[in-house]
DNA sequence: CGTATCTCAGGTGAACTGATATGG
DNA sequence: CCCATATCAGTTAACCTGAGATAC
C-alpha cells in the first residue's frame, strides 16, 4: 500500500512527532504542580495496578528497573507512595499510592484534561474514542513483547 | 464523559506510553544502520519540505533551533545533507537532502516498516488507516500552535 | 530598532549499562 | 545453581537556557 511507503505514513514517526510536540507543555503543567512526567506515569500505572513491585512497575512503564527505582525513591520521599514488605517474598517491596498521591492526581487532572482537549481539538468525539482505543491496542502489543507482565 | 476521567483514557498518557515502548527498538534499528532518531526525523521532515532553514526544521520537529543545529551539523558532516546560502537572505542557509541522505532513508525503510507492522499487529487495515489519520490531525494542531510555520 | 537566523557555551532530566547483594 | 529484585555507581543522548554576532 502506498500510505506505508512514505515516513509520513508510519505510526512510529507520527507518534514520535506528537509526543515531542506535547512533551514541553505537558512537562510544564506538571512542573507547575510539583511533579515530573515519570512521576505522573508511575502514579497512573500504580493506580491501575496497586501493590506491584518497583520492577513490575518498570516493565509496565517501559523503563529499566534502575530507572524506575530513582522515580520511586523520589515519590517515597515526597510521600506520594508507600511500600510494604511482601509477606511471601522477603526481598520484594509492594508499592501503594498514598492519600497524598491521590490528591496529587486530583490536583493535575483539570490541566491534563485541558491539554488533552487541545490535542483532540481537530477530532470528533467518535474520532477521539477510536484513537484512544487504537493507541491502547498498540501499547498492549508492546507490553506483551516486554514479557513477564502479569495479567 | 467517563472515559476521560481516568488517566488510561488520556491521549497524552497513551502517546507517552507507546512512544516510550517503541523508543528502544526504534533507536536500536536506526543505530544498526548508523543514524539516530533525531537524524531520521530530520530526514523525514526535510524530504517533505526541501529547502527550508535549520530554524524552520526545528519548529517542524518541535525542538529549539540550537538543538536542531547540532543534529544538522552531524548530518552535514556525514554527508546526508547539503546547504546553500539563501540568495534572498545573506545569513540564512537552505537545507537539502543529498543522494547519500536518500540512500540512508532507503536503507532503513524495511526495518522501520517491520517495527511499524509489529505496532499495528493488533489493528485491522482500516484501524491503522484511522490511527494514522487521527495522529496527523493531532500533530497539525500542535504545529499550528508552534506558530510561524509556513504552509 | 526590532526580529529572526546562526552559533558557541554550559546545564539538566531521564534514560542507559555494569556490578553486587540477597532471597525463593 | 539459577533467576528476579533491589540498590550503588557511573555514563550518555537529546533535550534545554543564555549570550552574542549578523542580516533584513
Amino acid at each position: 500500500m502506498n500510505a506505508m511507503r512514505e515516513p509520513e505514513g508510519y505510526l512510529i514517526y507520527l507518534i514520535k512527532q506528537v509526543e515531542l510536540g506535547v512533551r514541553r507543555p505537558f512537562e510544564e503543567l506538571l512542573a507547575a504542580k510539583g511533579i515530573s512526567t515519570p512521576t505522573y506515569t508511575a502514579l497512573t500505572v500504580l493506580r491501575r495496578w496497586p501493590g506491584i513491585t518497583s520492577s513490575e512497575l518498570a516493565r509496565r512503564s517501559f523503563v529499566r528497573a534502575q530507572t524506575m527505582a530513582e522515580t520511586v525513591n523520589a515519590m517515597l520521599d515526597s510521600g506520594l507512595l508507600r511500600r510494604e514488605k511482601d509477606p511471601a517474598h522477603g526481598r520484594q517491596m509492594l508499592l501503594y499510592i498514598t492519600a497524598e498521591g491521590d490528591r496529587m492526581i486530583d490536583r493535575v487532572r483539570d490541566d491534563v484534561q485541558d491539554l488533552d482537549a487541545v490535542l483532540a481539538s481537530a477530532l470528533s468525539e467518535e474520532d477521539r474514542r477510536q484513537l484512544i482505543h487504537h493507541l491502547r491496542a498498540c501499547r498492549d502489543v508492546l507490553l506483551a513483547r516486554e514479557g513477564r507482565v502479569r495479567v
